[in-house]
DNA sequence: GCTTGATCTGAACGCGCGTTCAGGAAATTC
DNA sequence: GAATTTCCTGAACGCGCGTTCAGATCAAGC
């Protein structure tokens, strides 16, 4: 437990991936260097082979962790009952899950075709085991009869492109709080999946 | 009007913006090199700037154009007369005019960040203008009472966002026949506008 | 058929790219 | 305190980048 002075390689891996994350997002993954990003870190460019075998695995492996890390969280959602509720919870947790991560989420979407094929197969798998989630609360409130839905999948990502759309506009010192934009993408969630709307 | 053999101007101009939408959709404006394009024209590349002052502002043209050409379109859309026929001939017409140009939309939402800041402001504005389209759907219907939208400009933006998802995932080889996609995201519109879905 | 003007070629400019690697420095192990 | 291991530096590799420009080519105008 010494005191490291720079030669930590858990450190260096950790701001590595956060300088890496913030630049793709910024200013897309082919034009980030890696020299830029190891001078963000503090290093020479070099010093970054020590931690990625290379650039397309640093990208692969910051979408990776977030899809991995966004299954996880909506796995570990206290069960909810009615499929209005189950719906309710999902649109809360979505919203404010990207919220708190707006690089990955823009890297994510926007860098999957900078992917080699092997490493697409495997974030596109991920992706559908997301919207997963989802498909079944429409699904399973379509079986109760609570829902009128013609087409779950389609259903499901649509929800999804709705929701993910808010990343690009929500801004804090904005006109609306997280909570209000959460409460009006519930009631159109709702509304999507023919609930009708709670009393105005 | 003799035939020409390789010098006109016009077909070498035309040949250019089709490759560099192409190429710029399919792997980002930052990735694809003038030579590249040159190439497809079948021209050297220092023959590409009789055609673009620059890179940048070629990319500049092609999303401008586009969204010059969608909002001539939206506005020369026939008459409806109610809020109701109004949101599905907006569906419809979304749908239809997005489907028809993967590239063009594809360049128009990924590469905004490429811009620089004076051409970015010019796009934002004319996305907006297109945005306040539906917007006055929402906001109409609301006045008529017959729609339930808490914050037209969100259930605009959140309606889009939804629409533009279609793009990710259909193809013509799919499961579901464009009419079918566009009468489903009908009644998610009407969904997502309170206005109560069509009887199943 | 010569001149003009538009269009393209081919080479060049300086620069930054992803990646490799020999060698040095510091922390850890014994 | 010597040996080992870990991490980093600094230079180098070949390559492709956006852009420029002098000169060639060719249709059009007189």
């Amino acid at each position: 437990m010494a005191k490291r002075r720079g030669h930590d390689a858990a450190e260096t891996d950790r701001r590595m991936r956060a300088a890496a994350l913030r630049l793709f997002a910024r200013h897309g993954y082919a034009a980030v260097s890696m020299r830029r990003i190891a001078a963000e870190v503090g290093v020479q460019a070099g010093a970054l082979y020590t931690h990625t075998p290379d650039k397309q695995t640093l990208l692969f492996s910051l979408m990776a962790e977030h899809l991995r890390e966004l299954l996880a969280a909506v796995a570990a959602l206290p069960p909810a009952q009615t499929p209005d509720a189950r719906l309710d919870q999902f649109v809360d947790f979505h919203i404010r899950f990207h919220r708190a991560r707006p690089d990955a989420v823009f890297i994510a979407y926007m860098e999957l075709r900078n992917l080699s094929p092997g490493n697409f197969r495997v974030i596109e798998g991920l992706r559908r085991d997301y919207e997963a989630w989802p498909e079944a609360i429409l699904r399973d409130g379509r079986a109760e009869g609570v829902f009128v839905v013609p087409d779950p999948k389609i259903a499901a990502i649509g929800l999804i492109a709705m929701l993910n759309g808010i990343n690009t506009w929500y801004r804090d010192s904005g006109r609306l709080s997280l909570g209000d934009v959460v409460e009006i993408h519930r009631r159109m969630a709702r509304g999507i999946v023919g609930a009708g709307a709670a009393p105005a």
